[in-house]
DNA sequence: TGTTAATTGTTATAATATAACATTGTGTAA
DNA sequence: TTACACAATGTTATATTATAACAATTAACA
């Protein structure tokens, strides 16, 4: 079978929603904000975002158990990730920067370890926050 | 009031486990392994987590919801992490990498966000996991 | 068309983490 | 010493995040 090119009915709602807000969101969040379109329990979210994960659609902010749509529209396949994090409004961006992600591809741990993935948070203050 | 500079009781405890244990552990195992000592209640160890992760002790693996010991005896305050997660066998090591962590000190992002901690977190297979 | 894999639906439960509140211990300074 | 502030503890209950297990349906394709 060839690779999956349209999505799923629950994976597009799910998708549609994620885009929709343009910021993090956790899972239940968007299950209570699905069940009018007929998703009815977390594992239905759960395996939708899963799959989301996995082509790069979305991508998991590990450190905040939530979830944001890519904005970047060259990592089709989430392997190599960077977010900033402001710890006080909690708003989240993914960092798109060619020479920090080459970077990150190329390096190699002292035993030689070679990495196929990556995920990287920075925290601080966005603008907003930092002039309050 | 000084910087606290021993450890309480179940901060201590906590922190032995972890340390002996040398590898990823999760809240819940520690609670069971750390009864006998005294420690009834998933809050008492979280407590104990929370203060030694602020320490810098102890580090959150976040994509594993797991806590490791510091091998890094300049990371004292926990605010700029690295690791390297092998993805067959778990083996989860911290990287000591003073280009590496320059590197990402200095980042700033597009924005101008100067940020003041961050966490990366590399997947792969360890040398043991790409031999078989 | 028959076969396989992906997706869905559903109920129950596991695993991770925090709220709330009462109590006790510890360092500091009047 | 006493009084104060803060850190740590103990305890019960609950919130939040995520998966197990199994049956049924749908989509892709040889
Ligand atoms: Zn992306
Ligand atoms: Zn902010
Ligand atoms: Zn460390
Ligand atoms: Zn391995």
């Amino acid at each position: 079978m060839l690779k999956q090119e349209t999505l799923s009915k629950n994976q597009q709602i799910v998708l549609d929603y994620i885009e929709k807000v343009n910021e993090p969101i956790k899972a239940y969040s968007i299950l209570h904000n699905v069940q009018k379109k007929g998703i009815k329990a977390p594992l239905q979210v759960y395996r939708a975002l899963d799959k989301l994960v996995e082509i790069g659609k979305i991508h998991k902010i590990e450190s905040r158990n939530a979830f944001v749509a890519c904005k970047n529209s060259n990592c089709q396949i989430s392997k190599a990730t960077a977010f900033s994090i402001c710890e006080s409004c909690e708003e989240v961006s993914e960092i798109s920067d060619s020479k920090l992600s080459k970077y990150l591809k190329n390096f190699q741990d002292k035993a030689g370890m070679k990495f196929n993935k990556y995920n990287l948070e920075f925290f601080g203050l966005c603008k907003k926050c930092s002039f309050k």
